[in-house]
DNA sequence: GATGAATGAGTGTTCATTCAT
DNA sequence: CATGAATGAACACTCATTCAT
């Protein structure tokens, strides 16, 4: 049933189909018919939209790295209080958002970062990532520890959020955001607490 | 000429191959035919010694695993005071030991850890070294915590080393282990503040 | 907006575009979708105006025939002297037309004579325009040699024409038409002299 | 069955099917399974001993010309008498070798100048061959005419004999060997009448 | 008349595995 | 013990063709 204008369509189907794929059989047998059979379409419309496999993969990692930035983001705007540790806690509930951790992110961002050690352009997006994390929490630590504390902070905050997010994705289980989130806000509030 | 006691050299041999391949290629490219040819013996005797590839990445992540827990062992033996805080570092440091840090292993844990989600073979390896790695930490924090706290600040900090770690591997740079340390440390310290 | 008499100027747009396409990728590589981006019109033109791939090759070949054939008539048209040697003269001539001699039309040549080989249709086609030039020749020999000498004569000729024609294709630089047309002539000359 | 020692044989095997493949249903439609059907053995040992398609295509494209070449040698190397006149007839009679006149032979041949216009590797094997005819013979003309005419008629000569051997391939029925010698034996003749 | 979305069979290639030697 | 020949299924990808719009 060929119709126009379906190219965003198709393509959000498409990477749902891929999260789903990899939710179910991991990412080393998620192979293209399996997504199409999962999207329910026919193999070869994964070229029509996007080239070839790698081309799915690389924006299926981009609509990740889009959800969790706008987690963060609508967070941080509906923030009243201006503060460092308000603004902190904003990035780090994001950072926890359900789009996150839900299984199929979870299952798909750990095999994009496996992936990534051999694959430039996964990485680049993997490394932009990682740094935008770190940067956005050096800047709020920044505002009221010396450089080099803030430096510190922010790289093990940044940290203990993956491994917070890590541990909590090999457990197989689900989440216990609550007990995440207490354990990375004291975190904060033991960095803050050194000025 | 056959030879006598060839089977514990090949085994390591071969495991060095593959965590060698791994790094090389990526798991994903590490065939059979591509480790074998990195050992520099034939396909068919990995057969011979794993009896399948599986079998070969089993023993390889058993081989990592055994590693960690040498490095901790070794450590928390050779400690003349033992504080709770000493066996910390100890157990720390084990997991910033060179044979978790290098290259390949980075590489390996990490494509370990995302097959993990699909294997149950796997999984459950990965879930032993996981709890072995929590409960030491609590079992110290425990001397002088009450409970609630102590499973609270293994869990922090067992993730933390895990963020830190996967952080370090991500940069695909050489591990900054000194700083590492320095902030896990650190953790440690703000934790039995409380008491 | 619905145009009429759209039908010839389509077809030589498509066949034009056919030319072009063998030239630049090949034959086996001159996919409908290529040759649609070439033209510059959508993949499903194509079946519209020749049904299929295959009818669109046809018509291209008979395309290229039917300039090789003009270019026959007309050098023979305006010929002043009606001496066979000129009519061989004219003959010759019109087979290194440069419509014939261009670089897509000798690519495009190549490439059916192979596929002709096991296309019964294309076969056809192939047979009509060799049996063309063999008996032009012919009948121009037989006007002053005996018919078995003119029949050798013919062969000879047209063999050698399509020669010169293979070696100028397969160099893959441009022909030097002058020097194969004095080859040709002299061979005409070498067999009218024998009576 | 697997032995050792099979590469020469299973490449052989695996050449001449490629020829047989290709006289049935032509370049295009000989698939590496279609080949490997022929051959009786299995799709995958095709890259076992030529890495790809190509390679296969490269090794038999190889095996033609050796062919030849050594069906020129042959032939001259027996000659008593050592006259340009004997060498030329030595040198046209191996062009018209059973192992290049007969069906699959021509019909690859004719695929290969085809394809070699868009594959380098091919174009330079192609080029390798045609030169040496051309070299071939123009040292025998040389050796009675003056520089410009030997190399005129080496190219008259080389061209003949590709356009008799191209238009005997094209009618698709058997050659007429006898009769096309006689026409190039001529050519020959007329050639060194010169003098 | 013209588009381009969609299909699904077919391609070359890779690969873990088996097994005769 | 060890080799490497051989298999055949699985893979990503291409493509001619169809057809609703």
């Amino acid at each position: 049933m060929p119709k126009v204008g379906m190219q965003p369509i198709r393509r959000s189907q498409l990477i749902a189909a891929t999260l789903e794929a990899v939710d179910q059989v991991g990412m080393s047998d998620a192979s293209i018919a399996y997504i199409a059979r999962v999207a329910g379409v026919s193999n070869g419309i994964i070229s029509h939209y996007f080239k070839d496999k790698n081309g799915l993969l690389d924006a299926t990692m981009r609509h990740l790295m889009q959800a969790l930035s706008d987690a963060v983001h609508e967070r941080r705007a509906a923030l009243k209080d201006d503060s460092p540790r308000a603004h902190l806690h904003a990035i780090i509930e994001g950072n926890f958002d359900d789009s996150q951790v839900n299984g199929p992110a979870v299952k798909t961002w750990l095999a994009f970062w496996a992936t990534s050690m051999h694959q430039p352009a996964l990485r680049r997006l993997q490394r932009i990532n990682d740094r935008r994390l770190d940067s956005n929490l050096c800047c709020q630590f920044r505002r009221v520890l010396p450089p080099a504390a803030a430096r510190a902070a922010a790289r093990g905050l940044s940290s203990l959020i993956d491994g917070l997010w890590l541990r909590g994705a090999l457990t197989g289980e689900a989440f216990d955001t609550a007990r995440d989130l207490q354990i990375a806000y004291e975190y904060v509030d033991l960095q803050l607490a050194k000025v």
